[in-house]
DNA sequence: CAATACACGTGAACC
DNA sequence: TGGTTCACGTGTATT
């Protein structure tokens, strides 16, 4: 078969940089138009590329966020900043609890606004501060398997022989009030046991080498 | 200046569907044109108003994440769909940590991947699950200050006589592997020591009441 | 038909 | 100058 028609048509389409070793028939310099469609191709490729590249992020969100595939993108932008912002404050609750222990006792039970195990329990934050004793733990998980509370985090920390515990607590909703009530009181006897006993028995030697 | 031949071309190109209660030469009936220019005007606008949206959206999630105003688009939405992973990820691996103490000594220290703190801080879970005595924990804690290791989370819980404990801590990230060891190396000492020491001293009425 | 949402190509601004 | 990003107006489909 013949191609040199084709050949032809081919060679006479390019467009040459450099002429200088092609018979003028065969190469044509670059012309204006011919440079600004091809830089118009390049814009229009490069635009086309950029729009997909931000639209699969957003399918990529579109999967991680609770929505179907069908959302409208201002929609999706809007939970995700939603999302972002609550899990923000998630993590930074449970990581931002105050454990360092301060000089004064203290007794606080906080009922946190919001079902936050959504499954009809109460969660609420106790903290305890005062002297350390190596029983204090052990009375403090007695203390709530009494009032049936589910501990769902506890922090702790000791320094110069004063600890700070930390606990989020889960109680059934119906004794949730009862149960902050009963806490605080249980809290308080354990902090008058904790003062009414001797304390240089139970000092240690963290305890020791953490004073300043 | 007579513009009547103007007004009659106007009037004799505009559809009239009630020009009952106007005279033709002062109320101009919607043309088809008018119209198409209103209808034009309006799509223009409402695009303008939806682009402004999906922008607002995109500068709130600026704000949210360390970013600066000035990053694209593209490579915002690439942080946003990273970080929504992150966090889902940190929160449920917070929140779905097993506590529930076996019948056999177990010592698991897990490396995550990924810089969860965000600020070159390695994060990596520890669990220790042995017979229960008072001092395990301030044990526990003397451990993880000796190795430089900051407790993000602590979570206990004891069953029969027996606890576990995972903590999840955050270490520096030059030293991150050598904690690992280190870490791994304390507990099992920890271990033994609970294990050569006489228990029935320290165990306590919780426990006893806990036995089934 | 009006309202809405999306993709597209293009002009402008910025290295 | 070319490569990259953005805003804009428009064509088109879905409701």
């Amino acid at each position: 078969m013949d191609n040199s028609h084709l050949f032809q048509f081919l060679a006479s389409t390019t467009t040459n940089t450099n002429n200088t070793y092609y018979p003028f028939h065969v190469s044509q310099p670059p012309s204006h138009h011919d440079r600004a469609l091809a830089a118009m191709k390049n814009h229009k490729e490069a635009e086309k590329r950029r729009r997909e590249r931000i639209n699969s992020h957003l399918d990529q969100l579109r999967t991680l966020l609770p929505c179907n595939s069908k959302t409208d993108k201002a929609s999706l932008l809007a939970k995700v900043v939603q999302r972002v912002k609550e899990l923000k404050q998630q993590t930074s609750e449970i990581t931002e609890l105050e454990t360092v222990p301060s000089e004064t006792d203290e007794i606080t039970v906080l009922s946190t606004d919001g079902d936050y195990a959504g499954d009809g329990r109460l969660i609420f934050k106790a903290s305890l501060c005062c002297e350390d004793r190596s029983d204090l733990i052990p009375d403090l998980i007695e203390i709530l398997k009494s009032l049936h509370l589910k501990t769902l985090r506890a922090e702790m920390a000791t320094l110069g022989g004063r600890t700070r515990n930390v606990l989020v607590v889960a109680a059934d909703k119906e004794h949730s009030i009862e149960s902050i009530h009963f806490l605080q009181n249980s809290l308080k006897s354990l902090l008058d046991r904790s003062n009414s006993t001797d304390r240089s028995k139970r000092r240690r030697a963290l305890d020791r080498r953490l004073i300043p």
